[in-house]
RNA sequence: GGCCCGUUGGUCAAUCGGUUAAGACGCCUCCCUUUCACGGAGGAAUGAGGGGUUCGAUUCCCCUACGGGCUACCA
């Protein structure tokens, strides 16, 4: 029987835009929570001051909302375990920190940024061309460890800046065991000396996750791959702050990858083909610019979700749509892929092609006529109910629903004439003409009939309905794409079918 | 350089020692369709290399190669 309750979290830095990576992190951590009946935290990691970005804490609860995965505890809602933001519990940090130090696993570093860097440059060699701060150099250093106590009272008093770095113990094996990987080994003596609290009072990533993770009772911790190599300094720290039987269970997910060449999927390999890699647009506000989200380039929220949980994780059946709760049952940690997956967008559009085709007229019909109204189209409701599922199947994103059907509101502003311009002739001409006049009194709504007639005009005209079928679309349509185009008549009415058959026979005139 | 992780088609991937090595995206062909899609039927395309272990390795072990991550008072 399990008596402690499963609780994750998500604990991202405000520092910008959300990435594909954080969201998928998110998600894992809910997906776990919700099969597991645990509780899901978001708690904000905003202990760096100057990549501190206002607005980036609503922006990152905004947009997991939108995924519907919006956490159980965090800075926005009530909990037991907070305060959520690591900003609002620096003390705790520094009464760890000093009890590290109390108890010899810490020690004060009065070292300045030139002393570091001198030290790197006297210890830099061909073989180790970046020297750590670690057992070997530590001790001609300038901290506690150097000082006498007398030395360490004095710089105290004078308040000189100074760090708290953790002291690594020597030759010793830290083996991690990981939920996805299995075992990994670590020694010691190849770890160096990590900061644990800053100059200005602010612990390091090492110190508050650890701090934080025991407070508010982690039992599961996904974090990205890249944290791996810093495991062994987080494992120390809890068993020299004495609650490593707390310490949670580990899971290092894998890296998503850029599409081509190698490498983590940054920012700018969006900007340079073409897809965005935030979740939701994100507005700089320093600079402005509006870096592209996947919501506003017209991604269901379903099927964001569905394409990123299938990015590293499948559940074996060959089965690939899933609903969020589908995801939630299914999901489990040891079929989490081990390597990175390099992001491919087509297979991104396909699953948002997927969702599109599978939901339902009532819930697409806001989030178009939404997208319609963006683009400078008012769509009346019950217009819109017809339109949906005639060309829903013909959009992989939102925004296609603007191409597919902007023509049952407006007339197309440039049909598509130079495709049947060449084929052209007066014959085609007199055809159009005396299907104008023949159709003029007709009653539009009977696509069918109207098509019989059509082909009966044609053959008598010893003209092939083909050629004159698909003139008649880009007339009334723009382009060769969308519906049947007697079913498109019988919508957009006979008046405005014959406007623009007029406009376009005069442009071929 | 060091440490750590990884490696099945172009991409996502199944296989948990014996298979004709699934499936999906993309690509190609055909059918349906006098548009575009959807749908249907096919096709091309994969175990990095080398050693072991084993009756038998894609699967287990080792080495090499390659890829990635980390190596900040950033997370």
């Amino acid at each position: 029987m399990e008596t402690t309750s499963v609780r994750v979290r998500f604990a991202p830095s405000p520092t910008g835009g959300l990435h594909l990576g954080g969201v998928r992190t998110a998600l894992f951590n809910y997906l776990f929570a919700r099969k597991h009946n645990g509780s899901f935290v978001l708690r904000i990691e905003d202990t760096d001051q100057t990549r501190f970005v206002p607005g980036a804490e609503q922006y990152i609860i905004d947009c997991l909302k939108w995924c519907n995965i919006a956490p159980d505890e965090g800075p926005h809602l009530d909990g037991h375990f907070g305060p959520y933001r690591q900003s609002e519990r620096k003390a705790t940090y520094r009464q760890y920190a000093e009890q590290l130090i109390t108890q010899g696993n810490a020690y004060y570093a009065f070292d300045t940024p030139e002393e570091l860097e001198n030290m790197r440059n006297r210890f830099r060699t061909e073989a180790n061309p970046s020297p750590q701060y670690d057992a070997r150099v530590r001790m001609e250093m300038k901290n506690s460890l150097t000082m006498t106590a007398e030395e360490l009272h004095q710089e105290l008093e004078k308040k000189t800046p100074y760090v708290v770095r953790i002291k690594m113990p020597a030759g010793r094996e830290i083996l991690l065991n990981d939920m996805i990987r299995g075992e990994v080994r670590f020694q010691t003596d190849q770890v160096d000396d990590k900061v644990l609290l800053k100059a200005d009072g602010m612990p390091t990533y090492h110190l508050a996750v650890v701090a934080d993770d025991y407070a508010m009772q982690i039992t599961h911790a996904f974090r990205g791959e890249e944290w791996l190599p810093s495991a062994p300094v987080h494992v120390m720290l809890w068993e020299y702050l004495g609650w490593k039987e707390k310490m949670p269970e580990w899971a290092h997910l894998p890296l998503i990858l850029k599409p081509d060449g190698q490498g983590k999927l940054s920012k700018r390999d969006g900007d340079r083909l073409g897809f965005p890699v935030f979740a939701m647009d994100w507005q700089d506000p320093k600079s402005g610019d509006i870096a592209k989200g996947f919501r506003e380039m017209g991604f269901l929220p379903e099927a964001f979700v569905n394409m990123l949980a299938m990015l590293g994780w499948n559940d074996g059946s060959g089965e690939e749509i899933f609903t969020l709760e589908e995801l939630a049952e299914r999901f489990s940690i040891e079929r989490i892929q081990k390597a990175g997956a390099k992001f491919d967008f087509e297979k991104a559009k396909w699953f948002n092609q997927e969702w599109i085709k599978k939901s339902s007229v009532a819930t697409l019909q806001p989030l178009v006529r939404t997208t319609l109204q963006a683009n400078g189209i008012e769509a009346a409701e019950e217009m819109l109910g017809t339109i949906i599922p005639m060309v829903k199947d013909r959009c992989q994103l939102l925004n296609d629903f603007v191409q597919q059907s902007a023509y049952f509101f407006q007339d197309p502003a440039k049909p598509e004439l130079e495709l049947i311009k060449p084929k052209w002739d007066s014959n085609k001409t007199a055809f159009f003409e005396g299907w104008l006049e023949k159709t003029e009194a007709t009653y539009a709504d009977n696509a069918a009939a109207l098509e019989a007639e059509f082909k009966e005009m044609a053959s008598a005209a010893q003209l092939k309905v083909g050629e004159l079928q698909l003139p008649l679309r880009i007339m009334l349509v723009g382009g060769k794409f969308g519906p049947p185009v007697f079913e498109i008549i019988s919508l957009i009415g006979m008046e405005a079918t014959q406007r623009r058959v007029k406009t376009a026979l005069s442009e071929l005139a």
